[in-house]
DNA sequence: GTTCCTGCAAATCCTTTGCAAGTTC
DNA sequence: GAACTTGCAAAGGATTTGCAGGAAC
């Protein structure tokens, strides 16, 4: 894991140049962590990482930087009950998730099937896809155990 | 259009009088413009519906309201950037949105085969869906002709 | 009468913005 | 040194909640 995002970061040093905006310290503290994880993190759970080696780090700069690190190409966010979440974006195909409503995890999926018929209906209609955005709500498989395991019980 | 929503207003009469609640002219009021309109309403757009002809009724109450037709399988929202949106769920079927990201317009689609495509999914997963959502961001057909045009006219 | 509703103001949550001080190029 | 960044505090928008007065059953 030596260098590990070493594409990731010279991409956002290329993005920097290219804009001429500045390297800073913050940045590349929250990149680090932000690569790091795996996980579909929210502006909190991004803070508190940063924070741990770098207390000082303030939460505006952690929102600023996502932003930037989205318009760099390097994450994307997604909506979870109002709130975004920011996930892995460079290297990465599309795809979708499923959310889990009991425990709140978060399982990526992705459909040919699914993407061609969007642009079937699209067509249809005269209507140019820019994005989109689809989340299936419902219950993890071990969510559903337990439930299924609770309800047995109760009968 | 006499009598329009008539099964409705029954519909939330039962589900008041099973749940201990109470009838108030302005439910009453807030339900009536619900229903003459056919958008997506927020709750601003559905509070200033209601205030063109009762001005004493508060955005409150259009929230609480909102939340009871909801209970009551009469409403469903949606989520367009940030904001929720309201919609006629009694007697419909379900259906998902293509949103306009330059005019703000919402046009509704259905499609079986993604609806069978997530349960294929789900079930590859041992994921028990509750529900989904599925927006589609881009250009209706004439913000895309529009925009063709400028850019036309710019070459 | 009791219980539920309403509307206001205040509070909450997430996110953005103004600004003075600190950094980078 | 000019231009960009930062972090704080304040502002912002959407939604919820506490509460006293009012309506429904």
């Amino acid at each position: 894991m030596k260098n590990a995002g070493r594409e990731e970061k010279e991409l956002l040093a290329e993005y920097l140049r290219k804009h001429g905006l500045k390297r800073s310290a913050q940045r590349d503290v929250i990149l680090d962590a932000f690569l790091r994880s795996d996980r579909h993190l929210s502006v909190d759970d991004l803070l508190a990482l940063v924070q741990r080696k770098h207390p000082e780090v303030g939460r505006t700069t952690v929102y600023r930087t996502l932003k930037l690190l989205q318009q760099a190409g390097l994450a994307t966010s997604l909506e979870v009950q109002g709130q975004s979440r920011f996930e892995h974006e460079f290297g990465r195909q599309h795809h979708d998730h499923l959310i889990c409503s009991s425990c709140g995890d978060i399982i990526e999926f992705s459909s040919p099937e699914i993407e061609h018929q969007q642009d079937v209906i699209a067509a249809e209609l005269g209507f140019v896809i820019q994005g989109h955005r689809h989340q299936i709500y419902g219950l993890c498989k071990r969510c559903a155990a337990r439930a299924a395991d609770a309800s047995r019980r109760q009968a």
